[in-house]
DNA sequence: GCTGGCACGTA
DNA sequence: CGTACGTGCCAGCA
């Protein structure tokens, strides 16, 4: 190949204004792997994917930096290059190649071809050589090279036009070198280094080199003899150690400067072939998706590398696509209702709801065929009577990306939404349930491969209204419009996938109703006495202080900050020299269990009040939080999320009111702060007894376990007895609690080693334990087994209502992934299915509230349980139908038993 | 100001 | 080296 090969590209026919960019593709993509967790990026089906997404930002920002006009990406090929025959011990002694690394390299030319960016290999050279011989040749020929590589090989290419951009930190942060700055930094010019090089030896390569010399002796010798055959010229006048150690030597060194030497008349394809701009924005897209890659990556990609046609194509389909956008005022919308929306339309409203209240200010509504925005703020009285009667008709089908926000937000404005067809959160949460939530934007860019350009806080504070800015209203409401249409368009692709995935009825029968029932919930709160609050705070405060002195006397008044795990450390197992337990990542540990065990070894009062100080802190951080919460009304207002929790139990935040402490005394006071509402007479508690357990004894048929729940007897009692082979009435609380930690451990997917950390018995113990266990309760055992080798063949474990999770990991070559995909399989079915069975009981117990007029309330749910309002007279029948509710919500093979609680705040009504 | 690690509350 | 979550603090980073 010459200069002639790239003189026919259009626009780079002037070598000056040609850039050629040449990257080092094994040892960029083996730097990205290190510089990324392998487990952190991964493509939903036990593939890694931290290599190929770091290659595929660092590739990104240089051609952001570089703008070239050239690119390519060399790779070695596998097996020996011709280096191997000079020297058989070539690069030997190198650890083996990761295995999560395995297969990225594929993967990272497959994005390459998307991008349309060249890849060459040359069988019998390393990816070097084909750099050397571009760089040369380009260079030459008076084109501006860039070279990123981290292989020190190629400083010897530096040159007037030839500059290495070298990694410093991962793959994303390079330092130029040029020739000045490769002097600077070895005392010689660029064209030197392999004489240096060949001296010093590398050890990446294991090239040994002169012992005893290192760069600065090679530089000095290198500036002293002029070059490599200077210095041996002149070796027998090398004084000292190091000259001799050199004499001895010559033949390392020689081999060393044959080695390293670069190739440079390679035979490669022509350089018109590397043009960049030659990407298919939809082929990278469909790459990006079999990676999993989230939406951050997909909007940095540089411009400069699509095709321009495939970018006009791109733009002129979604100019196509979407249908005219209105900002119909009060005169047109009544009949726009009646007409072209009739038939339902996609919901975007743009509003907020914090602590109990709503407000909305914008509302988008998308058909096929046309798109209105409208300014709700606007609307005289009969249009806003029509839009209410619009939104309430449950005929009329809707669909929202999180559909109970928007009836949040519109319920501010007194408009209530009913006809609810598709929630995209939940939609995309069933079909992709371990993935993190992600906003419209992302999802379009997932599944329409579209940048909506919404997301950022500008595009934002323009929706606000554009308070008397005509045209920033116009900007966010042709915005709004847009997303609308992508819901729309979301939508319908999403009940397509819940359809092959045999989730629809999940969608629409559990989810979907159950939303309506939970944003009830969060709009009523629970009734929350600040005074309760701020008196235990007072007294924990005084308590705090307390401890903390008696802390600090037992180390000569040294008032260091408790809360600080590394300054413990250092008290604990420095200062005190206490022994060092259970590690961290970042040294020892110093949590409640580590503490209390060192506790009984060494009785050392501090603990003793450092233990008091976390007790105390926690209860006060835990009542801060819940304080910062109550609203204008007195009440909290949580908010519980069904996209979250991958099993299908819900979450709570904002505060969360799942993990109210329950297990101490102390700690259950904090409950006497959530109380009955104004006009009711007291609060409800109702859980599920053992819950999990009963699901276990459906899934797995054990006979055993289904007569320990019919006979009336304590579960662990029971079961206990079976195991120790005992009468029921013989068993003690030893016994007892052993059991029940095999029970719920099973549940979990225990191993030996947590059973015996857990009950503090010998392994051998726990080991023999369980299996008693499985001896009695063979039914689990088989069961257990053949559950996750079924999600194995599957790919996914499945819920009695047939929610899936995905565990891709269940055939990682990885044990640790592998292991712990099998815990998880072992778990979900159980945890997911209990999740399925409350969330039924809360559609038939709101259903039968609604069905006898009672006016009493569900509040709050935390896994197995209910909190209800208890209105006056309503008590006696309130505890039929929960009871009656819960307990029928599914039939298992074993009865679901329910237990009632009635007082005046949460403390007083559990049982 | 953001993030990771730790600790700890619940089922 | 049993599951599922959310929150607050500290420390190190930019």
């Amino acid at each position: 190949m010459s200069a002639s090969d790239i003189t026919d590209v259009p626009g780079t026919t002037d070598p000056e204004e040609r850039r050629i960019l040449l990257i080092d593709g094994h040892a960029m993509a083996f730097r990205a792997f290190f510089a990324l967790p392998a487990d952190g990026f991964s493509d939903g089906r036990g593939q890694a994917t931290n290599a190929v997404y770091g290659f595929t930002r660092m590739i990104f920002n240089v051609v952001q930096s570089e703008r070239p006009t050239h690119v390519v990406v060399a790779f070695d090929l596998p097996g020996g290059t011709f280096r191997d025959r000079i020297y058989d011990q070539y690069k030997a002694g190198r650890d083996e190649t990761p295995q999560e690394f395995k297969g990225q390299i594929g993967l990272i030319q497959q994005v390459l071809d998307a991008l349309g960016v060249a890849w060459h290999t040359v069988p019998d050279y390393e990816a070097d050589d084909i750099i050397a011989t571009l760089a040369t040749r380009n260079a030459a020929e008076g084109i501006e090279v860039s070279i990123v590589s981290s292989d020190r090989d190629a400083i010897q290419l530096v040159g007037e036009r030839v500059t290495l951009l070298q990694p410093v930190k991962g793959v994303t942060e390079m330092k130029r070198m040029t020739p000045a700055a490769v002097e600077e930094k070895y005392g010689i010019p660029p064209e030197r280094y392999p004489d240096l090089a060949a001296l010093v030896g590398e050890q990446a390569d294991n090239l040994p080199g002169v012992p005893g010399v290192g760069p600065k002796t090679a530089a000095k010798w290198i500036v002293q003899y002029g070059d490599l055959p200077g210095i041996l010229a002149h070796a027998e006048e090398i004084k000292g150690k190091a000259g001799q150690s050199l004499r001895d030597h010559v033949e390392d060194v020689e081999r060393n400067r044959r080695m390293n030497a670069a190739v440079t008349d390679l035979d490669l394809p022509p350089l018109e072939g590397c043009v960049l701009g030659r990407g298919d924005a939809a082929a990278v897209s469909a790459v990006f998706d079999e990676l999993a890659f989230g939406p951050t990556i997909r909007k940095d990609l540089p411009a400069v590398l699509l095709d321009a046609s495939t970018a006009e194509d791109a733009a002129a389909e979604a100019a196509r696509e979407l249908p005219p956008i209105s900002r119909p005022g009060s005169e047109e919308l009544p009949a726009l209702l009646e007409g072209e929306l009739a038939g339902g339309a996609a919901l975007v409203v743009e509003g907020r709801w914090e602590l109990g209240e709503g407000d909305a200010h914008q509302l988008a509504l998308a058909t096929e065929e046309s798109i209105a925005v409208i300014d709700l703020a606007g609307l005289d009285d009969t249009a806003e009577r029509a839009l209410a009667a619009w939104l309430a008709d449950a005929g009329i089908p809707k669909s929202a990306h999180d559909t109970k926000l928007a009836n949040h937000q519109l319920a501010g404005r007194g408009l209530e939404v009913a006809g609810w067809a598709t929630d995209l959160a939940i939609a995309e949460f069933l079909c992709r349930p371990d993935q993190r939530p992600v906003d419209v934007a992302a999802l379009a860019l997932r599944h329409l491969q579209e940048d909506l350009q919404v997301t950022t806080a500008a595009a934002q504070q323009e929706l606000d209204l554009g308070a008397g800015d005509e045209d920033a209203a116009a900007r966010g409401a042709e915005q709004l419009g847009r997303t609308a249409d992508a819901v729309r368009r979301l939508a319908e692709l999403l009940r397509a996938e819940l359809e092959e995935r045999g989730a629809t009825s999940l969608h629409d029968d559990l989810e979907l109703p159950l939303s309506q029932v939970i944003r009830v919930m969060e709009a009523t709160g629970i009734a929350t006495e600040d005074a309760v609050l701020a008196e235990l705070d007072a007294e924990h405060e005084t308590r705090q202080a307390e401890v903390a002195e008696s802390a600090f006397s037992h180390l000569d008044g040294d008032r260091i900050n408790l809360g600080s795990p590394k300054q413990l450390q250092e008290v604990l197992y420095e200062r005190l020299g206490l022994p060092k337990g259970r590690r961290t990542k970042t040294g020892y540990s110093t949590n409640a269990e580590t503490l209390a065990d060192l506790l009984d070894k060494t009785q050392h009062p501090f603990l003793v009040d450092l233990l008091a100080h976390r007790d105390v802190t926690k209860m006060r951080q835990i009542i801060d939080t819940l304080r910062r919460f109550i609203a204008a009304d007195s009440r909290i207002h949580t908010t519980f999320h069904q996209n979250i929790a991958a099993t299908g139990r819900l979450s709570s935040n904002n505060p969360n009111l799942q993990n109210i402490p329950a297990r101490t005394e102390e700690g259950r006071r904090i409950r006497s702060a959530f109380r009955r509402s104004d006009g009711y007479v007291s609060l409800m508690t109702a859980d599920y007894s053992q819950i999990e357990m009963r699901i276990m004894a459906h899934l797995s048929e054990d006979e055993g376990l289904i007569e320990a729940f019919n006979s009336g007897e304590d579960l662990h009692r029971f079961v206990a007895s079976r195991v120790f082979s005992v009468e029921p009435e013989e068993v003690d609380g030893a016994m007892r609690s052993k059991t029940k930690a095999v029970s719920y451990g099973l549940a979990y997917g225990l191993s030996a080693f947590g059973l015996s950390r857990q009950l503090r018995i010998s392994q051998g113990e726990a080991t023999a334990l369980r299996d008693g266990y499985f001896e009695r309760f063979g039914g689990v055992r088989d069961y257990l087994r053949e559950s996750v080798e079924k999600a194995r063949a599957t790919g996914y474990t499945e819920t009695i209502l047939g929610r899936r999770r995905y565990l891709p990991d269940l055939t990682s070559d990885n044990r640790q992934r592998r292991e712990n995909a099998e815990r998880v399989a072992l778990n979900s079915p159980i945890q997911g299915s209990a999740a399925d069975i409350i969330k039924l009981a809360m559609l038939r117990v709101d259903a039968l509230l609604r069905e006898h007029g009672l006016t009493s309330r569900v509040l709050l749910q935390v896994h197995d349980e209910l909190v209800l309002d208890v209105a006056e007279g309503e008590e006696q029948r309130l505890r039929e139908l929960v009871a009656e509710g819960m307990g029928s919500a599914y039939t298992l093979s074993v009865p679901l038993e329910v237990g009632i609680g009635v007082g005046e705040d949460w403390l007083a009504a559990a049982h």
